[in-house]
DNA sequence: TAGACGTTGGAAAACGGTTTCCGGGAGGTT
DNA sequence: AACCTCCCGGAAACCGTTTTCCAACGTCTA
């Protein structure tokens, strides 16, 4: 194991000047000695040692990501918009998933505490216990008391810099735009009601369903994911339009019409949310509403990263886009 | 900041009886000294500085992970496995995306190698330059010079334990089957020929091709991604069977197709290579050559953690398994 | 030519833990 | 009663950097 010091003595200087040429930013160095340095570094093979130099600045290269689940697509997209943030900067990325586990979530928030990870992105929808949310809260405080950054993609809800998607707006402009289609009996498959994006949807969806006057919706409640979806739709009849609340559920229900020979837009439309990359591939085409996911979790980190706005936190919404594609067509 | 000196003092302790009953695991702390530790350290809020407690154990509790495109289910999936196996060791993971470029790859190694994780996993095709190759291994023989364990799940290039999918056997096994349905006439959607696994992959798929004495497939080149795959289909005419070399450029593929009204399987087969799970809701169903990702991301970070073999790298070939499903009839 | 000043290099004190010793007391054996 | 162990608490060295002083050395100005 080299060290800073073998490469000083290697080289003839002091550890200052050594540090100094290799790592450290604020003073210069005359060429000569820095050249010394600098071969001897190479010829040694010298590689710093962060852990030594986190502690002595206090300060680490690493920022915190914690997502629900990597492998579905939405967590993935804004992952990576994130993560192009991070490399630009220069700053490594330590992933953590949840599994939609909220007790884990707070676990990693205590854990990059310790890692002393610059900043901590939370992604992903909160709760609406408000015991697990104030426990959440009271470990970021801890965090931040510290000088950690946070922010979150989610909900406005733990008092740090959020990005949130207009879950409610997105889903009623979906259920007009839907109804303008000629549809006048919905079914939604819903998530969990303990998560608070697919509520939020649930609520914008048929608050805009009732201002139009038409029938309330059905509600199927189902896991936040394509099995849930898939589940939930086996559970449809009598509507002729179906919204999943996010798109993975909608390509579960796809594939449940499937297996019942059930067709779709034929029999019966469908439409998700969040616009994940795969729809593109999907037959037919899924109408959804467009969150520009990545941008997301990009914006999310430059919040966290960037000062602090006077200590006050920033809420920015992200409103969605309608696309009707061919998997919704008027009824009949 | 709470440091452990603050919890010592106020349990009325010594900084070393603190150290083991907070983080050390050696040494036994009688139990009324122990609990004054730990309620101290509750009232104080105190988290280990792990960047501290790095340098003194000279290990940490991190691994790094290598990948190409963390949105691409291929990587996502390994990556999972992977991260569950370090979740369930207490492990943190640092992920690092190259987006393809091998000096990407080395520069993670190095800067991984800085941080001190304990274990470094490479997910992804090596390359055919031998100079890159020679480079990446001298970053990875530095790093475990000084310690740190590596694995990769690739080709057995690096002189490390390695995940091997049988590559050129799978696509000898999916050539035969398809040739089995009365193919006689094949397109390669082939990638770009500095990747090895892509090309292993054409060379399995001809070399089978070539002993059943079935004309030379005809082999079109395109990058290793969904738009790889579009681009190259759309060169495709003539033949009743397509290969693509992975799934990614399978989708694409179908994707160009449908653009033109080709359909399939009706006007032309095609097939894959992985069994990403996003196939399960394509239509029609891909025939691919299934893949255990997720144990392949697990077992390879299990082969980084577990004891070196004295010495000697180990290489466990994934022996890939032909699937059959929609997109492949016989012509005609 | 003396004094002031701006550079640049080095010694040494942090940073926050872990771990090696060392010492004292309790318990067991002859 | 003397001796030997074992167990457990504490003092202090150490991990590899960064950074604050301090000193030495031109160089410029008056």
């Amino acid at each position: 194991m080299v060290t800073l010091e073998d490469v000083a003595r290697h080289a003839g200087v002091s550890l200052a000047t050594a540090s100094r040429v290799l790592n450290g930013s604020t003073r210069q160095v005359g060429a000569p000695l820095r050249a010394k340095v600098e071969l001897a570094a190479a010829e040694l093979g010298y590689r710093t040692n962060v852990a030594a130099q986190t502690l002595a600045r206090g300060a680490s290269n690493v920022i915190g990501l914690v997502v629900h689940d990597l492998t579905d697509p939405y967590f993935a997209a804004i992952a990576d918009g994130a993560m192009r943030v991070a490399e630009s900067q220069g700053l490594m990325v330590m992933i953590g998933t949840t599994h939609r586990d909220p007790e884990r979530e707070i676990a990693y928030v205590s854990t990059l505490n310790a890692q002393r990870v610059r900043a901590v992105l939370l992604v992903g929808s909160r709760v609406t216990d408000p015991e697990t949310t104030r426990r959440l809260r009271t470990e970021l405080d801890h965090y931040r008391a510290s000088g950690g950054r946070v922010a979150c993609v989610g909900q406005d809800l733990l008092g740090v810099d959020t990005v949130v998607p207009d879950n409610r707006r997105g889903a009623a402009e979906l259920a007009r735009a839907l109804a303008g289609l000629g549809h006048r009996d919905f079914a939604i498959l819903a998530g969990p009601d303990w998560l608070i994006a697919p509520r939020d949807r649930v609520e914008g969806f048929t608050g805009a369903i009732e201002e139009l006057g038409l029938p309330a919706p059905r509600v199927l409640h189902g896991s936040f994911d394509r099995e849930g979806g898939y589940a939930a739709a086996t559970r449809v009849s009598g509507v002729t339009c179906v919204f999943a609340v996010n798109d993975v559920m909608a390509v579960g229900a796809l594939a449940s019409f499937r297996d019942r020979g059930v067709r779709v837009p034929g029999d019966v439309s469908v439409a998700g949310f969040d616009d994940i990359l795969t729809l593109r591939d999907l037959v037919p085409p899924l109408s959804t509403v467009r969150l520009p996911l990545a941008d997301m979790g990009a914006r999310a980190l430059e919040m966290a990263l960037g000062p602090s706005e006077g200590g006050r936190a920033e809420a920015v919404t992200m409103t969605g886009e309608v696309i009707l594609r061919e998997s919704t067509r008027g009824p009949g």
